[in-house]
DNA sequence: CATATATAATAAGCGTGCTTATTATTCAAG
DNA sequence: CTTGAATAATAAGCACGCTTATTATATATG
């Protein structure tokens, strides 16, 4: 085949996959003397950011279902990574917060995920990274976008630089 | 703070992340309706490049274990999908055939993954589009490389252009 | 207050990935 | 041929996502 027309796009799906399967593999290789999942310490991160969180806000901020995030509650607290509460204000609510060895670990995260963004960009021009970045930054914003496009239009246009 | 070391650098593998999340669900929401999963097209898509294809072979196309192959081809076997049928060469082999049914599902397949490409890129120009899909590929092969850099190098030092 | 609706969390059960271990078959030595 | 290692596939059991349904609490409305 001489040339293509749209080069690697119609792989773009695996390209994602496999990155993704990647990144995450090496993470956890990296990662497993502490004893956490990928999932763990994302959500490991989002209570590092917002003690005290409830269960519902974490499924929001993670997007997954609160199913989800209940299970994987259970698991981190019988590993000991976090400390579920009762809310006084609502006794609905369970409130998350991190145990002193999940802030000591939190370090740690924070240093392996820098090390693996770093690696897997050995290459890339800083300028490509940018791009990189930015497209990446808009197929999360359109694949966001509710389904049909070309019909909504509703939200800000697009101007937000600040 | 004022400025940024380095932009979204730091949020790379929750970007990676979400974008492949995102991409499947879409993925899935479209294709539905013909009763399948991404992990099962993804296999579909393999199985049809290559027909009678062993089971040890599509795990290492797919770059997942064996024992998963052989669940995931459980369950699209029940379905209809694919076919195993006995290697007289070798007894120990599976060989795995699509069914006319998932021949006409692949069609519809990559018309629905096209889709999706596109739509995940709108407002992305075809420069960035390149640029994109190079860092991705870079990625993949950085990530590749087994593990631990600047120890080992024994395999090619590098020059393999061929 | 009583009733209806909404919300937070969980339970049950499934799909798909994994690790570890087992079975059947092939292949290489002796 | 027998023994032993390698390979193809599978089994068992776990993690983590999902959908659907349930329980407890909160809130709005009559």
């Amino acid at each position: 085949m001489p040339l293509m027309v749209s080069d690697g796009i119609d792989r773009l799906g695996f390209l994602i996959h496999d990155v993704q399967r990647l990144m995450r593999k090496r993470f956890e290789a990296r990662a497993s003397g502490l004893g956490l999942s990928s999932a763990q310490w994302r959500l490991l991160v989002r209570v590092a950011k917002e003690d005290g969180v409830a269960q519902a806000r974490l499924a929001e901020l993670l997007e997954i279902e609160p199913i989800s995030v209940s299970r994987l509650v259970d698991r981190m607290e019988e590993g000991g990574w976090i400390e579920r509460r009762p809310d006084a204000a609502d006794r609905r609510v369970r409130m998350i917060f991190l145990t002193p060895k999940a802030s000591d670990a939190y370090a740690v995260i924070k240093s392996i995920a820098g090390e693996v963004y770093e690696e897997s960009l050995v290459g890339v021009k800083p300028e490509a990274r940018r791009v990189l970045i930015e497209g990446l930054e808009a197929m999360v914003r359109n694949l966001t976008d509710d389904e049909t496009p070309s019909v909504e239009k509703v939200k800000s246009t697009e101007g937000a630089a600040a």
